[in-house]
DNA sequence: TAATATAGTATCTCATAAGATACTGTCAAC
DNA sequence: GTTGACAGTATCTTATGAGATACTATATTA
């Protein structure tokens, strides 16, 4: 379906993906596939237990990540990407494909001046 | 390139998209082409003078929006996407798309649940 | 001489995002 | 009987995003 001005849906997509820790556990559970909640926070320094809690949540209110908690002694959770959160796959390409231009582009202009 | 956890580049695409109304001004200005300030601003309800300035100021600094000032009385300023900034197309364009579908996904599980 | 058009600045406030830190519950191991 | 593993909560503080509102400059027009 085409860009139309008037239904524009651009925001929704961004509504799911912005945030500083929310791509990059989408891109980890893409990568690595099942995963338990400290797998994932120790893969990712510097998130506290409280926004990777967070942004799980939300991702799962979305449907985007499927949690799942075994009734055991100590907890264990697993989170997952769901056939529908893989959809999101092409954009997160899309944008680090752009993202590694956007590093060469940079260097480029820094070299213009310095040249 | 393919995405490497290593050199994540997702960010950077982030960083320059997101916000209430950078999506909104690019689209714009990809639709319309040329604009001067105040075209965008009416056809932007809601959005102040300062944010639309910040917003376009942000936007000329990574290059991705050209502005250029006409010395007359009353000023005038166009602005425009720079060829660089058209390579986000494809990025807005895909998270449309994902937006439609997404709408289209939430309405199913409403209906789920009243079913 | 007062109003108008255009493209902004300058302040102030409010809401949300993010981070730091401490606490909880339960079973097993030591 | 204290420690540790695991998956969280709860509370407080700080930074940032966004919005409301008022103000500025200058030539032209009425």
């Amino acid at each position: 379906m085409k860009y139309q001005p008037n239904a524009c849906r651009v925001e929704d997509a961004l509504s799911i993906l912005v945030g500083k820790w929310k791509p990059i556990i989408l891109l980890h559970l893409l990568n690595h596939g099942t995963q338990r909640f400290n797998e994932l926070r120790k893969s990712m320094p510097g998130i506290t237990q409280k926004m990777l809690t967070k942004q799980l949540r939300e991702l799962e209110a979305e449907d985007i990540v499927e949690r799942v908690v075994y009734p055991e002694v100590p907890p264990k959770v697993e989170y997952s990407i769901t056939e529908y959160g893989k959809s999101l796959q092409p954009i997160l390409e899309a944008m680090h494909e752009w993202g590694v231009k956007h590093t060469l582009h940079k260097q480029e202009k820094v070299k213009e001046k310095h040249g």
